[in-house]
DNA sequence: CAATTATTATACCGATTGGTATAATAGAAC
DNA sequence: GTTCTATTATACCAATCGGTATAATAATTG
């Protein structure tokens, strides 16, 4: 058995369904059927274990994120490559994409937001520096970079927080209706 | 002094800055200046203080909210009297507002969660019912009248969340751009 | 003034919090 | 067989968790 994945898959499960404030360490060694030692002995704290399991959970979706913000002289089809590697993601792993949108929500200075900023703000500066370049063909749109940016991706987070609770499903007729959606916004 | 009013005050201020959960009764006790016996003795417990928070600093709103979704006659002015009302509230109480925001997101087991999850429905079925009675007049929304609810409400409170983080004022000329951009994702 | 009521302070409850010191155990290399 | 290293188990730490029993105090009423 690989302790150090078995820990990261129950804790993240745990997380997700009753949050990181309300889990303690002891819940997670009982449920992984190992003891606290063990634990500190993979992630040294619990502040580290949260850190493992959202970088090791976000890696692959946030290399895929950094190749689809290369502007291709067509904005349209930009945002609908992001739409449609957000929405992947949170198809893919929606436990872990439900956490990461608690902590997006949660206090800043609760322990757990530190450790999902820093991946925001990755993310925020990927799209700002879209928009920073489909600017130079659509002049009107400098100087609102990080509120379109912004603006985008709380839509986009909107999107999946109703999948995530059943409201719709993200099929690929939801990629266009909130592509247009949020072009309309612009263009206005 | 009003030793209740004032547990209310501190509350709000401490479970907004750090979480419902990382806040313990006695260090609002603390702040508030009494003792344990006192909370206890006016609110019962850690959720019913919780519950008199939510409760009593979302009344007034919840029944002007109420007026606005008398159907008119005409959508787009409904559409814009509902996120006007969302943005007064959330301007006039924005730390009660951002407490609101990050429970909603919380997991639903987490106690505090449930407080909130009433008011939400409420507000979900009161929008519902504004878009039932709309597609009176719009044919082709029928059946979608929760989905756009979930939406409306989605897209709101992203407009919120922005503006709570400073990414933007809820100015007039915002309340436009949500409607519009809403309506165009309606009438696509 | 005496009696009643509302409100408060002190001290405590068992359970749990994140974290650790120490030593026993397991496996591999020589 | 012995030594070395990686991993584990037992037991514990002070601090805090939400909640309460008991009794002193303050204000109101007769």
């Amino acid at each position: 058995m690989d302790n150090r994945a078995n820990i990261l898959h129950q804790a993240l499960k745990l997380f997700a369904t009753r949050g990181y404030d309300a889990v303690g360490v002891q819940e997670i060694c009982d449920t992984a059927e190992i003891t606290k030692p063990t634990l500190y002995h993979y992630f040294g704290s619990k502040r580290g274990l949260m850190e493992a399991l959202v970088n090791e959970g976000c890696a692959v979706f946030m290399t895929e994120l950094a190749s689809t913000i290369a502007y291709s002289g067509d904005l349209p089809l930009n945002l609908q490559k992001v739409v449609s590697a957000f929405f992947g993601f949170a198809t893919r792993e929606p436990t872990l994409y439900r956490l990461l949108l608690a902590l997006w929500f949660s206090p800043p200075s609760n322990e757990a937001f530190g450790v999902v900023a820093a991946l925001h703000e990755k993310q925020e500066k990927m799209v700002v520096e879209m928009f920073a370049r489909a600017s130079d063909d659509h002049g009107n749109m400098r100087g609102r970079e990080r509120a379109y940016a912004a603006t985008f991706i709380g839509m986009i987070n909107t999107y999946i927080g109703l999948a995530l609770n059943n409201y719709l499903e993200l099929k690929e007729a939801i990629i266009y209706q909130a592509v247009k959606q949020f072009s309309y916004g612009i263009y206005s």
